[in-house]
DNA sequence: TATATCACTATTGTTAACAATTTTTGTCAA
DNA sequence: TTGACAAAAATTGTTAACAATAGTGATATA
């Protein structure tokens, strides 16, 4: 299916009316979600328009929005590049998880919306679902996804915007730093913490998602290194 | 002095090796930031064009940047416009900012880093002295930019930005909603927070900026509006 | 006078050709 | 073989012409 026909699709169910490299955006960052696609990859504006059937002006401009989200470097005259954290900002996105998200989970066990939180329920069988069935790539963006969708339960747009940057820059890190055994973390703790949620125990809550990060934190090896690879056409397809 | 100069200007200084789009965003930002720029006003092309001399690429490439911003929205086949939160972002760019920054000021008047806690002092002074000379924008200016420097002060990218964009919306939501009189909010609120800061007194620190925020917030009017106005040549010049 | 329609203008969106830069390839000499 | 240099190819950056769309105003009609 190309771009085009998918967003005149999006189109008539009046989801989108804006341009629409934001589907190009949303594989790009679907692949780097799930560790697909590795950190210093080049991302080739012709390779891009062949794959998604698209001019050089949406390929730009997609590559652009991304650079704008730190999911893609921009070097000026040598084209873009899947973003590659360093050691410092693995820091730094670990130090702003443990800022934000303490007390983002301590908001949800006090104001608990039902509907918001059955999505997380339900959110978590995917995620149970994905283990059972072995399915590594949606594994590892479901269990990112989790964090990204505590946020969007708050119903605030800006924590969401906020919360998606950082799990997408963490998901990078765990490419690039994570031995390769807890790639997966084999996770009730997601569970844990919803619970706590739903028992209205902010204290908890925050508690065991503190061990969370730390755990995932402490999982990593900031010496590892890994080399770009695979074909960007299935990639992305 | 054109914008190609300013850009070579920085580059020889080794600020910046990206494409100089950035000048026509910081301008803009700015002009936000001190709210000479009304939500709603047109962001022509052919204007902006003019106005930074520079070609339309140039210009539609800040425009997009601004609009991943959330400082301009654009309207497919109308043009760009200076964004206009209504109500319910409103309540969202406060709450968000309710969560963030007060785990934000415990963090730093635990782990107080003398060199960065200078540069607020210093700020204030920035302030005050805006103040004692009456000079409206800069003081609506640097008034926002000390909870931006509050997050610098952090070292964190990632909870700077986040700042940066909430503070910048929170000009647009003050400009809109703010009576006229504390459009200027009368305040050592700032000197406050720091001192407490400085302290190492955490507690203290969140409750003086919980109540700094709740002020603002309770300085609105929900119910009022601004027309766009005056030249944009002048106001971004 | 009010309204609807149509042509016109102004603005934005897209494309394709061109320019500039980097990377690769090939050649030659040490 | 290795290194440096130069030409060639590939890639990105820029510009300008063209297409499409929305806004404006005039005209005609009820």
């Amino acid at each position: 299916m190309s771009i085009k026909a998918e967003e005149s699709a999006l189109k008539q169910r009046g989801i989108s009316s804006d341009p629409g490299e934001n589907l190009i955006v949303e594989r790009i960052y679907k692949a780097v979600m799930e560790q697909r696609l590795a950190p210093k990859t080049k991302l080739s504006e012709s390779l891009l328009c062949e794959t998604f059937g698209v001019g050089r002006m949406r390929v730009r401009r997609a590559l652009l929005l991304l650079s704008s989200q730190g999911i893609v470097d921009l070097h000026s005259n040598r084209g873009a590049y899947v973003a590659c954290p360093d050691k410092s900002e693995a820091t730094d996105v670990f130090a702003a998880r443990m800022l934000i998200e303490p007390p983002l989970v301590r908001e949800l066990a006090q104001n608990a919306n039902d509907i918001n939180l059955a999505l997380l329920t339900e959110h978590i069988a995917l995620e149970d679902a994905a283990r059972s069935e072995n399915q590594r790539t949606e594994i590892i963006r479901l269990s990112g996804e989790f964090h990204t969708k505590l946020a969007q339960a708050t119903g605030n747009r800006f924590i969401s915007r906020m919360m998606k940057e950082l799990v997408t820059r963490t998901s990078l890190i765990v490419g690039l730093f994570g031995s390769s055994e807890n790639a997966t973390c084999p996770d009730d703790e997601h569970a844990k913490i919803l619970h706590a949620v739903q028992a209205h125990d902010p204290d908890q809550a925050a508690k065991l998602l503190i061990s969370h990060l730390d755990h995932i934190q402490s999982g990593l090896d900031m010496d590892s290194r890994v080399e770009p690879k695979d074909d960007l056409v299935t990639i992305l397809g």
